[in-house]
DNA sequence: AGCACGCCGACT
DNA sequence: GTCGGCGTGCTC
């Protein structure tokens, strides 16, 4: 057997058409250094110009047959790459209409020299460790266990209480629910990959898992780790030894050999959404990975996304509930006067202040109020509806008073617009308006009672089990020991005011979070909200709700019904790119102006056209980028075409 | 991105 | 004749 003369390379540009691999000769005095996944040199383009890539697979001949070029030299002998993660990197990619490179640089964290020194010279122990499996509690016995056993793609929904650990920490049953899934992977020798998040979600699972596992077996992997620590937690990845790897979005990326689970925990949280090139989603990168490697997958959530929703509808998923089930008490209140001026003035209802004021002296109440600050909107003037476009449902916006509203999806003029709802033809801006309450206003409506504030700048991840009235934005909750004894959900007019396609969806997730963080049987205020909403919470059925909002979605023909692409770019390449996709006008949403030099399209189409309208669009990113850079001579201010798939935030803006 | 190649106007 | 202008195209 002859040894391998070219090494197959993939360039670390950000160019897409350098976007495939380049075939270099092996020096003799690298023969057996060049080995697939390792970080190299190499010359590109004219000698003296050297790029940083990775031995991708080493081959007798290329489909090249120009002269080639050496490798220069080999960074290091780790092999960083696996073939695993390449694959997944090239799947996902492509998926995406993106670049190999920027999921590799996801996957692959910057490289510290005394890191890998530390972990080269490591003296190989090998403990003998045995893992007991811990049965999920909550959940009919085995049905979680065998879908792992298994490698089963499942939905599962999380049990809505706090559970306290033996360290005495608090966390959601959710966190338990996972580490206890994790024993049975690393029991069976294999790894998992559990993705939360946030550090907020990721602390809760660490000390979960330390409950049921030994500390050795944990690995984080997240952005909030110096550059050092974050290196050392991926080299301990390329290791043999079972391991459970924890951390945000791209630990998706893992390089984990022999995959036996793969967990994502809220994946309607907008952080599961990277927001780098190509913008690709943890769900998306999860399901990916299981089609790939055969592990189970779980999505685990207390509220259900509507992409999810789908992949159980064609039955890519299977639903798994807790059994018998924990159905919160959800008590949806209508603005009525409090009789008492103090809470009056903090627009309490009457009822859900008295069942405060009550539980107030046994234990925590939480009060989740919105975040400040929000988009403007344009309504109906006489009923106060959302202004919508007459062709494609999306929301109207206008650029200055005075002028005629556009649709801010579509760009159609609202010219004539009328009401659908009463028939009005007169718009106005809502939003800015509205006295925000504050926390002094609630305060002084319990007077005596210890006030806690969680919010963005003022942290609080835990809260004891003592009476505190906790004051907290939406995602900012704390957990309190024992679960809070009553939870007041104040803002909910507010805050599906939002114009936004998911708006619904994430507010049955932000209130189901909470009311998660409830003792079993406290009840959970919902002021000022009925309806659908109201009674989707209230029988604790967000799968009846996920799949009513994606009833309406597939009617709309709106995501996640469908797949989108995003377009932006100058009007000839964006046009150019239209065409060649092929997409029907109908589903041709835009141009809308963005500045004086680019626009925007969306595409929408099925999931079926998903592959092949991918690679269309992605050659037409590397013709734009290569041949005739647009008008200005080659300079910059010449504008790259740029797409993005699955997008959803063009339909979030108003 | 850079950098070489190449095909038309003023030069010793 | 040929030096060099920048538009065009490629990178193993």
């Amino acid at each position: 057997m002859s040894r391998a003369r070219i090494a197959r390379v993939l360039v670390d540009s950000p160019l897409p058409q350098l976007d495939r691999l380049f075939d270099y000769g092996i020096p003799d005095g690298l023969v057996d250094a060049v080995v697939p996944g390792v970080r190299v040199r190499v010359p590109l383009r004219s000698a003296g110009r050297v790029s940083d890539g990775f031995v991708v697979e080493l081959a007798d001949a290329g489909d090249y047959s120009g002269p080639l070029s050496e490798i220069e030299s080999v960074v290091s002998p780790l092999r960083v790459l696996t073939e695993d993660v390449w694959t997944l990197a090239r799947r996902v990619s492509e998926r995406a209409a993106g670049s190999a490179i920027d999921i590799v640089r996801l996957a692959i964290p910057t490289r510290q020299v005394r890191v890998e020194k530390a972990f080269l010279a490591r003296i190989e122990s090998a403990p003998i460790r045995v893992i007991e499996p811990a049965a999920v509690e909550h959940y009919a016995p085995g049905v979680v266990e065998s879908a792992i056993a298994r490698g089963e793609r499942v939905a599962v929904d999380a049990v809505p209480l706090v559970t306290e650990l033996s360290s005495g920490i608090t966390v959601g049953a959710w966190a338990l629910t996972l580490a206890q899934a994790a024993t049975h992977v690393l029991a069976a020798g294999r790894r998992a990959i559990l993705v939360v998040p946030d550090y907020r979600d990721q602390d809760q699972l660490q000390a979960a898992l330390e409950e049921v596992l030994p500390a050795e077996c944990i690995v984080r992997l997240d952005a909030r780790q110096s550059n050092p620590d974050r290196y050392r937690g991926f080299l301990r990845c390329l290791g043999d030894e079972p391991l459970v790897v924890i951390g945000n979005r791209s630990a998706v990326y893992a390089p984990a050999r022999d995959l036996g689970l793969i967990a994502v925990w809220d994946d309607g949280d907008a952080l599961q959404r990277e927001p780098l090139a190509p913008y690709v989603h943890a769900r998306d990168a999860a399901l990916v990975r299981q089609e790939q490697q055969g592990c189970a997958l779980i999505m685990l959530g207390h509220a259900r996304t509507t992409e999810v929703e789908r992949l159980v509808e064609v039955g890519w998923l299977h639903e798994v509930r807790p059994a018998p089930s924990v159905i919160p008490k959800v008590v949806p209140t209508a603005y009525q006067s409090a009789n008492d001026p103090l809470a009056d003035r903090a627009r309490i209802p009457s009822s859900a202040w008295h069942a405060a004021r009550e539980a107030l002296a046994r234990g925590p109440v939480l009060v989740q109020v919105a975040r400040p600050g929000y988009s403007p909107q344009l309504a109906c003037a006489e009923c106060g509806q959302t202004a919508r476009c007459v062709r494609c449902e999306g929301p109207l916006a206008q650029r200055q008073s005075g002028d005629v509203p556009a649709c801010a999806w579509c760009g159609a003029l609202a010219i004539g617009w009328r009401c659908r709802h009463c028939d009005a033809d007169r718009v106005r801006l809502l939003g800015a308006a509205g006295a925000s309450r504050t926390a002094e206003d609630l305060g002084r409506a319990f007077p005596g009672v210890r006030v806690i504030i969680a919010d963005g700048e003022r942290p609080v991840q835990h809260v004891d089990d003592r009476p505190a009235l906790v004051i907290a934005t939406r995602g900012a909750e704390p957990i309190a020991r024992g679960g809070y004894r009553a939870v007041l959900l104040l803002d909910g007019e507010r805050m599906i005011a939002r114009e936004s396609l998911r708006v619904a969806e994430d507010c049955v997730r932000w209130w189901s979070n909470a009311i998660a963080l409830a003792a079993r049987g406290a009840p959970c205020y919902l002021v000022g909200i009925g309806g659908e909403l109201a009674r989707a919470l209230v029988t604790w059925n967000q799968a009846g709700f996920a799949r009513s909002e994606l009833a309406d979605r597939r009617r709309l023909r709106f995501p996640p019904a469908v797949r989108v692409a995003t377009l932006t770019g100058s009007i000839d390449a964006v046009e150019s790119a239209v065409r060649v996709s092929g997409v029907d006008a109908g589903d041709v949403l835009g141009p809308v102006d963005i500045d004086s030099a680019r626009v925007r399209t969306i595409l929408r189409f099925d999931y079926a056209r998903g592959s092949e309208i991918a690679a269309v669009l992605r050659a037409e990113v590397v013709r734009a980028a290569t041949s005739r850079r647009r008008g200005a001579r080659g300079r910059p201010g010449a504008i790259p075409l740029r797409v993005r798939m699955d997008d959803i935030e063009p339909f979030l803006e108003s």
